[in-house]
DNA sequence: TCCTGTCATACCCGACAGGTATCACCGAGG
DNA sequence: CCTCGGTGATACCTGTCGGGTATGACAGGA
């Protein structure tokens, strides 16, 4: 095989053994006893000429180009299994020709729930629509559900998702509330500062995962909306969000707006050099909204 | 295998077969015979649970999933190439650890030669710069060459390159002009607009290649900068470029600014998501210009 | 020192990728 | 109407290699 030619499957067994710096545990991850794994990986460092592990005796470690391998060989093995899918949904109609008409939009899950509304709306009053299926997803998944292709298109909002690698539309810009309990002294107030806020010993700024780990802090680790609606509610922390989170507040909730947070942008995005008729006529809804 | 799992091999295969439309042709390419190929293809369609081809008694056509899988499938060839070139590059030089301090720059070969030189030598000067390799190419390679691996960093100038999938910086506008004979009429005046170069029956505008086909219309097809300078001061074409191509003009050219046309941005552009330190320094060297 | 946990080596086997030969089909000519 | 050329599909064989089991080599801790 050529020198610069690589299996999937060898990019799967190098970013198991590379996740998991063990062969024997990327084994049994992979279904799979360890000494082919271990071969597996050898053969493919002879044929890259590169050493990508180095092995101590307890465990292994990276090496430079391993690094490279494990974060370039990531994003192949989701363009691929993107293809098979993206594929696998463009002809799963009965039909023989033409595609399949319909696309997996990935929503935060309660994210700008109005403009979903009615982008669904207007989307489908347009003639020959395709059908959306709504994805919901956690808070930063939208990433990687548009580049392993579970996803078509979806809804991110800068500066807590990355747009880089993607094609964006800008939507909507709004700005940033403070939830608080209803009764705390600062619920009073006609404005605040991010400094107001991230400051209060007795209601710690809430935490929720970035890229699947949680930011440091004393505040506690939120999982999902309702959690920290009601540990708002209980006066246990505060909570800074875009301006459309004042949709679902409670009655023993305040919001108050943060004059110094930086702004949330809503962008509609997709895969760079996507071709598909249906997604272009979804984008031009939503930029017409 | 899982059904959403494709092999590179069957990628590969996949697309020679499509991009052929012919199973004897794609099994040539492919340094193999035809009956494998066929059962390949056929492996691969059962396992995605789509018709990709539809078999003419003439040759084949796509189907809707086939235009998919081939043009999701191209970039995920890409990808694969892309983190086996850039894994072997990191781990090129002798020392076990520690990526290779080195950077794969592509740059339209006539094009901004002197922000080129100001970007070399500004970065040179830095410290611990790594080692820049400038790859030269031609004029609309540079986004291929980004995406299969072949270089880590390039230069690109739009609306001609397309940053789709890219991160990139603004590095610098620049105006368009037309390069004329001296001779003839138009280059007497101060400015021209896009429509006095264009319809100009003794001296048709010459065409180069967009994405590997040249435009449609009257004027030469131009494969090199020399060429074309040769048959601007033959008068034979007229050629509309950027301002910095005044750099490289004969005495029997003459440039005039176009009032109308398009401005060209020079952009710095990389692969979205790389952590290569040594591309940050660059990229910060070249924003300080 | 032994024991434990790690990755590497040795060896075997079955699956499957790929080759050759051939078929089935259809369109173009005579 | 028949034949011929050119297409992809089928049948069958073979060698390679991916994967399993058993075991080795080696370092660190009790």
């Amino acid at each position: 095989m050529a020198v610069d030619t690589l299996e999937t499957r060898e990019l799967r067994y190098f970013v198991a053994v590379a996740e998991e710096l063990h062969f024997g545990r990327a084994a049994e991850r992979l279904g799979m006893a360890q000494p082919p794994l271990s071969r597996a990986i050898q053969q493919l460092e002879r044929r890259l000429g590169v050493s990508l592990l180095k092995r101590n005796r307890r465990g292994v470690l990276l090496t430079g180009a391993g690094e490279v391998l494990l974060h370039e060989g990531r994003a192949a093995l989701d363009a691929t299994t993107a293809a098979a899918r993206r594929a696998r949904r463009a002809g799963g109609a009965d039909d023989p020709d033409g595609p399949r008409n319909r696309l997996v939009l990935a929503v935060k899950a309660a994210g700008s729930h109005e403009l979903l509304r009615k982008l669904l709306d207007a989307y489908a009053a347009e003639p020959g629509a395709a059908e959306i299926e709504v994805l919901p997803c956690g808070l930063c998944e939208q990433e990687g559900l548009l580049r392993d292709g579970r996803a078509d298109v979806a809804l991110m909002h800068a500066p807590f998702n990355s747009l880089a690698g993607f094609d964006s539309e800008e939507l909507m810009t709004e700005g940033q509330i403070a939830i608080l309990p209803a009764g705390h002294p600062l619920a009073a107030r006609k404005t605040l500062s991010l400094a107001d806020v991230g400051d209060v010993p007795d209601l710690p700024l809430a935490r929720w995962p970035r890229h699947g780990v949680y930011p440091p802090g004393p505040g506690p680790e939120i999982r999902d909306q309702t959690q920290l609606a009601q540990l708002i509610a209980l006066g246990r922390t505060v909570a800074v969000l875009p301006d459309s989170a004042r949709s679902w507040l409670w009655a023993e909730h305040t919001a108050v707006p943060l004059t110094d947070a930086p702004p949330v942008v809503t962008h509609i995005a997709w895969p760079a050099h996507s071709r598909s008729l249906a997604l272009a006529g979804l984008v031009r809804t939503a930029t017409r909204l």
